[in-house]
Parts: C-alpha cells; structure tokens; sequence
DNA sequence: CATTAATATAACCGATTGGTAAGATAAGTG
DNA sequence: CACTTATCTTACCAATCGGTTATATTAATG
C-alpha cells in the first residue's frame, strides 16, 4: 500500500463532486455528459475531476465509439479502507478505556491509605 | 455525516505527514515537539498539519502547562470509515458478478441454436 | 528577574486546485 | 459533405496548500 497511492486517493475524495460522481457509478457504468449532468458546473469541470479520481485508480475509463463510459474500480477503494479500519480497534478500545478510567477514579474516590 | 465534514477528513488524511502523525497518536497522546521530532519540518509547519487534523475533529488538543499535548479522536476516523464501508458490497460483489460472466461466455461458446 | 523551552502567529512564497471560456478533435447522422 | 454530439485541451484566474523565516506569547527554571 503505497504512500503515494494514499495520498492521490483520499485528495480525490476530498471531493463532494467527485464523491458524487463516485456514488452514482455504483449503480454502473456512465458517460462523461450523464455524469456532468445533475451538477452546475461546466463540463470541462467534471473532465478534470474524473482525471482525478482515474490517477487515484478510483474509476478506470473505456471506449464506446465517442463516449469515454466510466466504471467504478473497487482496488483503491478497498486500499483506503484498510487503511483507516487498521484504526478501528482504537475507536473501538476506547470505549473499553472509557470504562476502565471510570474505575480507576472511583477507587480514588475511595481512600484508602 | 455532514458532506462539508467528509471533505475536511478526507483532505486532512491526504498528506502522509499528517497520516504519520495520527499513526504516531495512535500510541498515545502526544506533544507538538515530540510530534514533530521525526520530521525534516519546522515547527510552525506541524503547528499548521495539526491545526488541519484538529478543525477536522481528528484529534483534540490538552493542555499541560506550556504543552499543548495531541490526542487522536475516535469519531471523525469512524465517519469516514463508514462511508467507505459504505463501498464494500461493490468490491465484494465485484468478484461474483466476474464469476456469473465467465458462466455466461462459456456458455456462448457452446452453441446451441 | 533573566533565560530557556514550548508553542503560536504573521507575512511571505511557489505549487496546486477548482473553476472558467474558447477552441480543437473525433465520431455519429441527415 | 455539413452538422451535431461527445469529449478533450489550452490558456487563464482566484483561492488554498505546504512550506519557510522571523517574531510573539506563555510557562518553567536557575
């Protein structure tokens, strides 16, 4: 999992335009005017923005006669996840921290020297 | 999970300085100087990465006398996880539908009509 | 009190970002 | 062939980013 990788990645999602374009292409492949359609935004835009995400690995692009169909790719997707869940034992600890603070106050709470 | 949260999140986890610092956080609170021991960096310039994970809300900031110690914050990692989990069924269900159209080709090279 | 240590702030710089408008390219269509 | 459709490219712009140096603030310490 490259260091590079990561960075190109979670700057992609940075996005709330790309973040769209990403959720849209869950339901399948979509041509570059579909995927500019629902934004204000000129369409020059949304080229540059699926530059983005395709340098990040996150979409790949086809060919259909003049239509560039892109497709959503589950690699760096799947990349970014594992990085952040390798954080998820402790968001998950701490709560079991949480309690073991609260015991160890109430003992101070209790005297006993 | 606010749209305008996801994008300080993932932009903060952008910059492998930044994701350093927070896998450095991860054992434990820490001090602006210890934090940026590490770093072939100025001292304002991890002053500035940790002004960008904390208006994140990926870390939260004590105070101890002089130092400002750093400590990581469950929550915002958790959201952003969440969303991307969010992705998971179309990675994993990526390899089954690759299956179903290996099944389909095969049967197109059996003729029968 | 003078000094040192820890951190923050301000001003600045070059590179990158997210957008634009205008025009090029390339492929279907009458 | 002329026209339209889909997409890309090229400048251009203001704003943000990641770093710097220099300076201020605040707290500990001899």
């Amino acid at each position: 999992m490259s260091t590079s990788t990561l960075d190109a990645t979670f700057a992609a999602l940075a996005d709330p335009t790309r973040r769209a374009i990403l959720a849209r292409l869950r339901s399948g492949e979509a041509t570059v005017t579909e995927l500019a359609a629902p934004f204000d935004m000129t369409q020059p835009a949304i080229t540059k923005h699926l530059k983005v995400l395709e340098r990040a690995g996150l979409i790949s692009r086809g060919r259909d006669g003049q239509r560039r169909p892109c497709r959503l790719e589950a690699a760096a997707l799947k990349e970014a996840t594992d990085w952040l869940e390798d954080y998820r034992g402790f968001w998950e600890h701490r709560y079991r921290n949480l309690d073991a603070l609260l015991d160890e106050l109430k003992e101070k709470d209790a005297p006993h020297e």
